[in-house]
DNA sequence: TGTACATCAGTGAACGCGCGTTCACTGATGTAC
DNA sequence: TGTACATCAGTGAACGCGCGTTCACTGATGTAC
């Protein structure tokens, strides 16, 4: 492979790694097209080559967060060490903090588009449902499982976009934070 | 009152309010001060009288939805047909649908100073949790509070969230919705 | 094996745009005398 | 009550910037014969 060659060989991808990069490091709103093909050091309009537009970009990215995102839910579902809700409560919690600026992009921030049209990202969603529904069928009656699984989903989704902003006092250990506030979930606040 | 005065006379309010309607209605990456100013009728320069720069606007409205949100939460918690936490819950999730955009930026998305900065904004994250430890320790021991006052803050702003980014499958009655879904902490899940 | 040629991933230059902000100014206001 | 003047909230013009995108191109690749 020689160092510089005129084609790229997998400008895609590079296109995307340097983009995850970026948005990582910056924010949203900081995603450029330009900054993106500097950073592999490229032009800007090959990466017209790729992508439609930049809007397309943040598809990829946060298509590519969601197949990561189902990935790492159904194999903590799959290890039985503990209860699946709660492996995967914490699994949730930690892709988020892992890649902040990526799960806000999948939840609208910046680009719309992004968390509306990809099909990746629709998919994430069914298969969240999915995979929480599937653990509460076991515990609870039929008609209750559609405002658990909301319940659930709302619980992960809400702490780990506190605890991504900073909202939470630092000091304490934050997984032994996490472990506790998800177990509420199962006990509730009733019994003090 | 004359139609067309040289001074405004209460510009500072005049550019607050048309930037909110353009933040609910555009949402916050395009908020902008020739925007803001031209919906006011008045020249781009001339917010400089009132305002160091751009994000001392996002930061203005940041503090202006904290202090009405804490209004609507202490209103609530204060109505006694129910109990204050469900109460607050709901206010809670309500001021984020009546005002989605606003929220957002309130947590951080596109203006990291509106968060961070202001002091309205600080002191709304302390009003809350002050909100919900006064109503769980009536039911909980006391080194039970911390983690249950954060499980509900996440909760409530999941749920919001969630709801805000249309999230939610459609056809259901959304009040109804929230009710059931903040009523699951009381219980928790393990009685189906 | 060698050569013509179609393909297409890259390039630099340029487009138009709208932004936040600065500047020197001007018009209105209100206070001191 | 009238006038000089300080104050300051407005103005238009201009700054430099970086953006997304388009364009006509060029260089490398690989396939047909």
């Amino acid at each position: 492979m020689v160092r510089h060659q005129y084609h790229h060989g997998d400008l895609r991808n590079a296109l995307l790694k340097a983009a995850r990069e970026l948005l990582e490091e910056r924010g949203p709103s900081a995603l450029g097209l330009r900054e993106i093909a500097r950073r592999v050091g490229v032009s800007a309009p090959s990466a017209y080559h790729h992508f439609a537009n930049l809007d397309a970009i943040a598809v990829g990215l946060a298509e590519q967060g969601s197949a990561e995102m189902i990935e790492q839910l159904t194999e903590a579902a799959g290890r039985a060490d503990q209860s699946a809700l709660g492996r995967s409560g914490e699994a949730y919690v930690a892709f988020a903090r892992a890649n902040p600026a990526l799960y806000r992009l999948m939840f609208g921030e910046g680009f719309p588009a992004a968390s509306q049209g990809g099909k990746a990202v629709r998919d994430l969603r069914q298969q969240t449902y999915a995979l929480l529904k599937s653990g509460l069928e076991k515990r609870l009656s039929c008609d209750a499982v559609p405002s658990a699984a909301l319940f659930l989903w709302a619980l992960a989704h809400g702490l780990a976009l506190l605890m991504i902003d900073g909202q939470i006092e630092p000091g304490e250990d934050p997984d032994a934070l996490i472990r506790r506030v998800l177990g509420l979930a199962g006990s509730g606040l009733s019994t003090g």
